[in-house]
DNA sequence: TTGAAAGCGTTACCAC
DNA sequence: GTGGTAACGCTTTCAA
């Protein structure tokens, strides 16, 4: 039952040959608009089911230069927004028959040679759903002559395709909602400071604040999306300004920095510090923090991608898929 | 940019009759132990990499019958240790040459029409991280003539290979700990009732208590592994019983569980009651949480995991292998 | 509608 | 060590 004894599989062509047809008839009869009678069809499929055979999707692929494999290449698992990301995506992919081949990029090492299965295995296309560092060159390389499709990321200068939540306006309707609860000095805490996300998120919520009359008291980097690092400029924020309101650039720094806001400093949210995030992960739920958030439109994107996977999307301005979030209040901007 | 116009990549053979050689020895030129001559080899790589060719993948697959893909099964991607323990995993795996192919089981649907493209697509290996209930009569029909490696989990009556944690020395390290505390009543709370690192620990932890005579005060079934099921069961448990310390079956329901105790009921963890997880992912180590718990060797179960699908692994008594793991103490058990 | 046969791009076996 | 050639299991012309 371990490795090494694979009774090969029953091949087309020995099964064509138990019911006295042609090889191609057998592979007609799995293709849905063959033309090959029901009867045929029908005899077919029901003497394939009972000696076990189904068609060998490596020789299909390599004969119809098709794969139905996309690559997912991802870095950071460890967000929590992610996690969630892969799982509806790979659901909703498998549901128009493309199965998910999954890269893990590592920051360091060789990005070309970390890809090259993405073109060895004829994906037939690359989605990428990692905030990490890519050059346009190394990703062009990789997935060249295929969709490529990036989630939650914009690479400029590329005419690469995205599918993005509307940063921007979510970030203004934090600067516009902090300004309603009165507040009038506000901080921001960035992730990765390079990634675009990131840059829209910032960009337009101090612009915002310009425009609101309001205060930006300070606006540092968290350097990576993580607890810990919201945990750290959540202290740094505390410590070394007069503040009324932090924007993370996404919850898990969000949920860190409340924690360390509350039980470092003692701090009470909002009363003191009105704290908002980005995303709406589940933690962002939790009565624990019931973090105010901009919720990215998860369903929306994940459908939105396996349409232009398919091709079933019509294009877009710029190749950017701008998809409208929406902002979800609670507690830690209450009153 | 998008799809459609894949140029194709050049062959084998054309890359052969550029350079005036034989395809075989191109085929050699990739082939490590491959007789050929060192210069032979310079050439054709050389040539290779100017011209951008690489072998192709699938080609490779129909004619070697391995596909150096493993099929990663999964279902649970919400509780926190599973991306951390897919994203060890895929590293593993890249590292030894091996692809991943994700596939997210749906728990209602038809679970063999969810792994027929395992067989289809010949992975070499088909490696299962999911605690939804599997038939063994499913799984082996989709991993036959396949390895199979189960992490964190068994399937009894089954001679499947299973990588876990030493569950029950978990529990019973921390049913010893508890007693060591002083405390003499304790509960225990479930996830997935049926799962069979759930029953290891649960039988083992009462089964201490037992031995301890100290008293268990519940024992109640969360449902399934997550924060809110960890809210509701820990609020049952403070409601309807008189307990001193809570062992929950992992660490997301623990962390529910302490924020229930703490926020809804005003009890202090550790001072009211103790509580201990198990797995210790991240969140265990937050200074909120601090929980105590027992620590899955993840490393050395993804190493284990890897070495096996390269068939590098000593058998283990019974196909499990049993790796131990290690009690973390934190405040949620302090004093 | 059906069957025969030529690919698809490799690897493996065989001579040389 | 090197080149020719048959698989590998399917899809896709092309005739019938």
């Amino acid at each position: 039952m371990s490795s090494g004894d694979l009774r090969k599989p029953i091949t087309a062509r020995q099964l064509a040959r138990m019911i006295g047809v042609s090889q191609s008839a057998v592979s007609r009869a799995y293709t849905p608009g063959a033309s090959i009678s029901p009867e045929m069809r029908q005899r077919i499929l029901t003497m394939a089911d009972s000696l076990g055979y189904s068609p060998n999707a490596i020789a299909s692929t390599l004969s119809k230069r098709r794969s139905n494999i996309v690559g997912i290449v991802v870095s950071a698992m460890r967000n929590p927004f992610y996690p969630v990301l892969i799982e509806t995506l790979s659901r909703g992919l498998q549901q128009v028959g493309q199965q998910s081949l999954l890269f893990n990029l590592t920051p360091g090492a060789d990005i070309r040679q970390q890809l090259a299965a993405l073109r060895q295995y004829n994906v037939d296309a690359v989605v990428i759903v990692s905030a990490a560092p890519l050059s346009g060159a190394a990703l062009s390389w990789a997935t060249e002559g295929r969709t490529a499709i990036m989630i939650n990321r914009t690479v400029p200068d590329s005419n690469l395709t995205s599918v993005c939540c509307n940063n921007a306006e979510g970030a203004r309707a934090i600067a516009d909602h902090f300004h309603a609860l009165g507040r009038r000095r506000a901080a921001f805490v960035a992730g990765v400071p390079h990634a675009s996300a990131n840059l829209e998120r910032q960009h337009a919520f101090i612009a915002r604040l310009a425009e609101l009359g309001m205060t930006l008291t300070a606006n540092v980097a968290g350097g990576e999306y993580s607890y810990e690092a919201g945990y750290r400029s959540a202290l740094e924020v505390a410590r070394t300004t007069r503040t009324e309101a932090i924007f993370f650039a996404n919850d898990i720094l969000a949920v860190g920095g409340i924690d360390a806001l509350r039980d470092e400093m003692g701090l009470s949210v909002p009363g003191d510090i009105a704290v908002a995030g980005f995303d709406d992960i589940a933690m962002a739920g939790w009565p624990r923090y019931s973090l105010t958030t901009f919720r990215q439109p998860l369903d929306a994107m994940i459908e939105r991608t396996v349409q232009l996977v398919t091709g079933k999307a019509e294009p877009a301005e710029g190749n950017i898929h701008l998809l409208p979030g929406e902002l979800i209040v609670r507690k830690t901007t209450a009153g």
